[in-house]
Parts: structure tokens; C-alpha cells; sequence
DNA sequence: CACTATCAATAAAA
DNA sequence: TTTTATTGATAGTG
């Protein structure tokens, strides 16, 4: 059986996006009030449209204000707990992003570097001029442009990122966290005794300050979010 | 045949109600998101549990109080109207923290190679023994611990995608298949024939990438990697 | 905008 | 929780 995949990302044709639009926010407001009665909790929603105008909330009338009322009268610690989620949900983001490019990176390091040894190797082995002098300072050369092939796959990853395709079929069943925990103190048998080899390559202690900016337009396929739900 | 129909009523049972709420809450939260992001608009939801105490909201963050605020009229908002919104704030902390580890990668590689080569050149440029056999063993060694470093990491993000992207395929009782899209081109240690040192991490077709964690309903979604970096 | 094959949501059951 | 049986939601389509 073949599946069908939609792409969760933004309809760019614009009757499609208006119809979508519109049975989903049908079916959003119509879940909205199912759920309030259902549970008998609280619970709005407000949608905008593309014009910007009116939104579509719901429950109609006072029924959403009050809600909002509600939260927003949340003292301000207990609405920046809420952005625990987001925030967890960028962490993961850019971890995997991360562990994209290291992979990378220590794969052509991997690869480069061993044939560079290989050689110096075979060099030593049979006295021989395998490696010259010359390739031996391109090799030093190599590594101080070591940056720019860093830096270009960089661009890579913000390309994929860019032209993230996030499928909404997705559905598993358990919820395992998993967390890119790559740590190891990987250098072992480290010889040539020289720099110090401080930084960690696996650590990955990217600990980014994370400023919230105010956006206002969600507008982002994420990936792999978090939805706490424990509560309750 | 017999159908229950779900009446749109309290329910009374408090395991099936708080069963339906989660469900339906994460659901909910869910097509806030999608809406917004398939339509290219604003939306926000907020549930209030029973206990009433934090309400659940999508989206999380900054986000809802935004569209909030614009429903209270309070478009104070209006200017701060951001340069940035969450996409670019997304790229922004990526990009940053890419940047961090590409320099401490960079950093660590650098003096370690660059200290080796620089021994070998001392050594053929003076004939002498400054880099002994044992020396470039051990950064033969060094390499083939990057290998294992890697292929550690690579079990990691293969653990990792096995518990949060499965994709789930109905068949008639046969219960879940999962499939795990995980392809990588393992070559390693090749020797003195250069090659080409494209390592190029793709089809990490992960479904449900990206992280639900805590929560009872781990929906993900993923993203569809494709890095290709060849150059240098 | 009605129709419908498909896929997703979810009430129940285990 | 996880699995299943049904109903519900909807992307396409005419």
C-alpha cells in the first residue's frame, strides 16, 4: 500500500492553502469545543487568516476572553516555564543539526588524515619520497583551509535546513527521549605530545545562551518537538 | 453492527476523561501547529487541565502570548514586530552553536595535526628522527580511535533514530514495522589512493523527527537530511 | 463545494 | 501503556 506523504510545510498554491485552511480550522474549532466539553476544562483557540483581519476564535464571544484573561494572568515565571518546551525543542534541534555536521566532518577528517598517514607510513618504511615536501605542506596548508570546508558545510546544513521536508504522516508508538549523548573523551593513544588537545570535539558543550526574541509568526516546520504532556 | 457513538457529553469516567484529554489535547496542539504552518498564519491554543492549573499552549513560548496580545488588541507588539521570527531565531542559535563546534574542532585539530606535520617536516627536511615509527603509529592510532569515536557516535544517532523514528505500518496483524532509513557510506580507512573525502551523511528519513519526548504522546516529525559536502 | 479514497485520531480493550 | 477497531479528518478532484 502506498502512502500518501504531505509535506508539512506551506502550501504555496493558494487555493489549496485557502481550502486547507479552511477545513482545518473548521475542524480545529471543532475540536476546540469538543474537548472543553468532553474533559470539562477550558480551553480557545484563535486563528488567524492570511488577511490578517479577525481572527476565528473559539468559544465565541466572552468564552475566549476569559480564557485568555486567565493566562494571561499568569505571573511571568510561570509563563517562562512555557518556553521550557521551546527551548528543549531548539536544543534538539541544533543537536541534531550537530551531530549532522560532526559526522561529517570527522568523517573527511577520518578519511583525509589516514591516507595522510598511510602514506607517511610507507614513506618512512622504504625510505622512499611517496610523500614530498611539498605535499606535506600542502597538507599543512590543507589544514589551516580547514576552515573553509567547515564553513561550506555549514551552509550545507543551512541549506538542509532551509529545505527541511517534514512529513506530517508521522506516528510511533513509544516515546522513547532520545538524546544525542555523544560524550566520550575520545582521544586515546594520543602520541606526539604536542598542543594541548583541550578542545573537546565530543563534549559538544554547546551550551548556546538562548535569548528569546520575540517572534511572532510561527511559521517553522519543526522537527522533532516536544510536547509536555505530563501534567494532568 | 454496533457503534458507539461518542456523545459530545462530560464524561464521567475519570480515566476515559483524562485519557480523551490527553489525546485529544496533543492532537490539538498539534493542528495548531500544522495549521500554522501548512496556511502560513497565526494560531494559538490554550487548555486548561482539570486541576486548572498550567495550561497547555501552542504554540510555546513567546509565541501564544503574541497572538494573544493581538487578540486583546494590544498591538504593542506591533513594532517590536521582529526582525526575526522563530525560523530566523532557529537558523540564528544553530548557526551559532555550528560555529562554536566548528571552532573547537577546528581548534583541537589544528594544533594536533599541525604539530604532527610540523614534525615531519623537521624530520625529512633534517633527516633526523624526530617523528620515530612509534610516533606515527600512534597517530595511526589516534585516526583509527577517530573511527571508532565515529562509529560509536553513529550507533548513537542510530539508537537514537530507532526510538523516535518509527514508522509505523499497519498490515493485517502483523503488528509495527519499523523502518529505519539509515544509510551511510562506511568507508573508512582506505589508503594512499586518496580518494575522494566526501562523506556525505543522507536519508535519515526519520519519521516523526523531530522530539516528542515526555510527553504521553510522542509524535515526531523528521527531517530529511541531506548533506552533501564533498568539496576540499 | 460535494465526493471519496486514504490516512489520522481516538475510544476501548488488553 | 500499547494495540485495535472505528470513526473522523482531509487532500485531491471534478
Amino acid at each position: 500500500m502506498s502512502r500518501k506523504k504531505v509535506r508539512l510545510q506551506y502550501i504555496i498554491n493558494q487555493s489549496s492553502r485557502r481550502s486547507t485552511y479552511n477545513k482545518r480550522k473548521s475542524s480545529l474549532l471543532k475540536k476546540v469545543n469538543e474537548i472543553s466539553i468532553l474533559c470539562g476544562i477550558e480551553a480557545c483557540v484563535v486563528v488567524y487568516g492570511e488577511n490578517n483581519d479577525e481572527p476565528e476564535v473559539w468559544p465565541p464571544g466572552p468564552g475566549t476572553q476569559n480564557v485568555l484573561h486567565k493566562f494571561r494572568g499568569l505571573s511571568e515565571l510561570e509563563r517562562n516555564k512555557r518556553t521550557e518546551d521551546l527551548e528543549g525543542y531548539l536544543k534538539k534541534s541544533i543537536e541534531k543539526s550537530q551531530e549532522q555536521l560532526r559526522k561529517q566532518i570527522l568523517e573527511n577528517k577520518k578519511k583525509r588524515f589516514t591516507n595522510f598517514i598511510d602514506k607517511v607510513l610507507i614513506n618512512q618504511h622504504n625510505n622512499t619520497d611517496l610523500v614530498s615536501m611539498n605535499e606535506l605542506n600542502d597538507m599543512k596548508d590543507e589544514l589551516n583551509d580547514l576552515t573553509k570546508f567547515i564553513d561550506s558545510n555549514i551552509n550545507e546544513v543551512e541549506k538542509m535546513l532551509n529545505s527541511m521536508n517534514v512529513e506530517v504522516e508521522e506516528h510511533v508508538g513509544n516515546g522513547i527521549e532520545a538524546m544525542i549523548g555523544i560524550e566520550q573523551q575520545g582521544n586515546s593513544g594520543n602520541a606526539i605530545n604536542g598542543g594541548d588537545m583541550q578542545a573537546d570535539v565530543h563534549g559538544l558543550n554547546i551550551q548556546n545562551d538562548h535569548q528569546y526574541v520575540p517572534w511572532d509568526n510561527p511559521m517553522l516546520s519543526y522537527h522533532d518537538y516536544n510536547m509536555d504532556t505530563d501534567n494532568l
